[in-house]
DNA sequence: GTCTCGCATGGAAACGCTTCCATGTTTAGT
DNA sequence: ACTAAACATGGAAGCGTTTCCATGCGAGAC
């Protein structure tokens, strides 16, 4: 079932048949008419392949993320594939497993299919490999850590805006020992949440400079779990706690029960990304809100505008807002930050 | 960069050079080094589009899931991109969010682009797909709903097994008064697993017929939620509930708590399925894992397996096993089942 | 020493499509 | 009515491969 059965069995030529496929004005109503009938009787559909070797293009786009088991992901590969399918293309995953020779394999393939543009939504990028896309002129466009230039789009997401809102609402709720899990360091997002976190603690505005309370967690929950044992070792405990992402809250939320104590009424709790869980939680998480179809959407649309316009890449910045659930509390009784509690006092103070 | 660039600098023809990349024992060795050498400096890759069209394969394989935000299908999709990726397959995804026009427009562009097979791992499933797919000669595997024929295969869970599972690990732990909150009812699998259930109490080891206590969610956390309020207004309440996955589950604790009662002190609560957040719910929740992973692994085997064969499809099987949390304990105080109680009497059997 | 066979190699067809160019036909302008 | 232009259409090239078939050549067999 190709063209030529078409153009044979409407008794035209296959140029003409592929014309009217492609609504060209060239051809008179009543061939076009025979014509679609024919492609409507014999079902016959294009070979993409063939239009994609002739073409040179593939109308493909390429999505390659860390671990799409990992919460924060589905919800980019559904907005990615939203606005694709919307344009006519189709996606192409690739879940990396954080293991570069995987990406690397990935990437090549789909270089060899003449993919035409590619969303790297990983959270570390190997410049060895946009190395190799760039240099076959691939369209890009990437999360967080993308320098714009030609045909490199970049979404950059406001972290600092999203703990700055995470940290002016514990204050106003009366905390003044605020801890911090950060992400692993090696993460430039995850670095830029703690420096925002320590550059909003000396906010003057806030209060004076006071102790910097910050355990590294791993982005899981497992971390964040081991990150607040240690942090609840502290004395005086901190009031509440604000984790890098999600996962780490909810690991936190652990170990805080675990010790016995109670979220929130003895220890906040504040998480990053809204990830669907974290409104199943208990209590359901406080959590600074990042759109993630929101972000692939506009990644999707960054990517078609090169392939369209061939020209340099666009960056969008995406904000973020602080979603109230309930494992934020008012601090139980606001104490003087100039004296340190000892957990002695901190106790008496709740019975 | 094409095969005709290398052939050029090689100073051989393209036939030749074809030969080499494919590893034929018909060119010298010395051609060959040669070839490679100048394949190695050139950086010459081919394109799989020309070679699809030759070959009229396309070694992509598509996989079809209702909505890849939901919990259940990550876990699919990575399962089924690791073996794909293994034997050199790229994986087209579609998430179809339910809606028949959608799927029925991603395969068809599946279709054009040639795939060599699609797993649908949707809920439903519209036969007017697979009669199109089926007709086209692309292999196909169902998860749960195939019959398996000529090039089409079956990956069949157990839900049955599942259910018996929890219904005898709620019954050794005293419980008498077990009801069921099922999915969507025009859900086969559901329905599966409502049947078995229903079986199961009427077992007669367990002890004799009772009360069926059933209500229907919708397989999402908020037909839980409600799904147990209707619960909870029965008389004499139920000691425990089975739910027909995690999510509802997860919707059905949350109704007991906001009840002021306690899981799993008051009801114990069974989930479906082990999705990463089982563990992770507060109490963590006592469910019956479905291996997705798997599952979508040997989905993809059987994919693979057509794909080479040409022969008739084949049927995986895959069981279940019962995962003990926090959620289920032993019932606070085993009564006589003859003896309906009243709910004050049960109320006073606690205090 | 000739014949045949096997081997290394290259040319060319084919995959299904788009599109350029050529051809034939109609329409409008004078 | 004649010419030019616009239009409708088909043939064929070309996209980058794979693979069939033909060719040339050296070696072993007689």
């Amino acid at each position: 079932m190709t063209i030529k059965d078409v153009a044979r069995r409407a008794g035209v030529g296959i140029a003409t048949v592929s014309r009217t496929l492609h609504g060209s004005s060239q051809v008179s109503p009543e061939t076009a008419a025979r014509i679609l009938k024919v492609v409507e009787e014999l079902g016959y559909r294009p070979n993409t392949t063939a239009q994609s070797l002739v073409s040179g293009r593939s109308l493909m786009l390429g999505l390659v993320v860390s671990d799409i088991t990992n919460p924060f992901f589905p919800e980019l590969v559904k907005g990615f594939e939203d606005v694709a399918l919307q344009n006519g293309y189709d996606v192409l995953v690739a879940s990396t497993n954080y293991d570069p020779a995987r990406t690397a394999l990935c990437v090549q393939r789909m270089i060899e299919r003449k993919i035409d543009g590619v969303a790297i939504m990983t959270s570390e990028v190997d410049p060895s490999l946009t190395d190799t896309l760039a240099r076959r002129k691939v369209p890009l466009v990437f999360l967080d850590v993308g320098r714009v230039g030609k045909g490199v789009s970049n979404v950059k997401v406001d972290y600092g805006e999203g703990i700055a809102q995470a940290v002016e609402h514990l204050s106003g709720l009366g905390h003044h020992r605020i801890a911090f899990i950060s992400g692993p360091s090696l993460l430039a997002s995850a670095r830029e949440r703690r420096d925002m976190f320590i550059t909003r603690l000396q906010d003057p505005c806030v209060g004076r400079r006071r102790e910097v309370l910050i355990e590294e967690g791993n982005h899981r929950v497992d971390g964040g779990l081991e990150a607040m044992q240690r942090l609840l070792e502290r004395e005086p405990r901190p009031t509440a706690v604000i984790a890098s992402n999600d996962l780490t809250a909810i690991g936190a939320m652990r170990a805080i029960r675990q010790q016995g104590l109670r979220v929130p009424e003895d220890i906040s709790v504040v998480g990053f990304d809204d990830i669907q869980m974290a409104e199943f939680t208990e209590p359901p998480l406080t959590t600074v809100r990042l759109l993630r179809t929101e972000v692939a959407r506009l990644a999707c649309d960054a990517l078609l505008q090169s392939i369209r316009t061939h020209g340099a890449g666009v960056e969008f910045h995406m904000g973020t807002a602080l979603v109230v659930r309930c494992s934020t509390a008012k601090v139980l009784r606001p104490r003087d930050p100039s004296v340190p509690e000892t957990d002695a006092a901190y106790m008496a103070s709740k019975f």
